[in-house]
DNA sequence: GACAACATGTAGCCAATCTACTTATCAGGA
DNA sequence: TCCTGATAAGTAGATTGGCTACATGTTGTC
């Protein structure tokens, strides 16, 4: 997969592994690894700028923690967070179905 | 629909849509509205860019006429073209899966 | 003692899309 | 006649987010 295809779909992304349950930086990558079946193995220098970010805009917050010697900072979805969420799930909807409206991925 | 979304989509897009048959710039655009359900409304400073990039690349190949006093720059698939299209619609796929798998988007 | 896994972070690069602009023809209506 | 909108192609420059490469430190295992 391409590194430029993930640009604007990314935020939502990380949003949804949070929303269930509060997870750091770390149990994210693992996170995302896993749901997207092995396929989604972000470099540490796209993800902690990328919460960085989405804490800056209010999406997410976050807290330190300390477990078994190693320091953790484990965020958390806002409600702001939230709502975002909820319209970037709507909007990737919209995408999809431009992008296969206009390739037709069926006839390989 | 977020600019960023387009991101290395639009590639395999602008081929899929001059594959039935060569269309210039301005039908291109079109093309694209017109499948996307008017959704994708792409501004001049990126249709063409991308056009000649893909040129460059040697995945379209373009022939000036004129018809009715008007220049058009026509283009069409070049069998490197035809394959990289093809891998184009298999990365959706892909990407696609991976988008799905992690955002769930049926749970709005 | 060395190495893998865990854990967080920064600096700087790159490239694709965007905004804003230019140039030109043609058709139609005021 | 003049103006506008549609047709047609293009460039310059800004933005920005994901990338590579690097730095730092802990824990557990061979």
């Amino acid at each position: 997969m391409k590194a430029d295809a993930l640009r604007g779909h990314l935020d939502p992304m990380i949003l949804a592994v949070v929303e269930p349950e509060p997870l750091h930086g770390y149990a994210i990558m693992e996170a995302l690894l896993e749901r997207s079946g092995g396929e989604l193995d972000l470099p540490t220098g796209t993800l902690y700028p990328a919460l960085r970010r989405l804490e800056r805009a209010g999406y997410l917050a976050s807290e330190w923690s300390t477990v078994g010697g190693r320091k953790r900072r484990t965020y958390q979805l806002t409600s702001a967070g939230q709502k975002m969420l909820a319209s970037g799930k709507q909007e990737w909807l919209t995408f999809r179905a431009v992008v296969e409206g206009v390739l037709r991925p069926g006839q390989a």
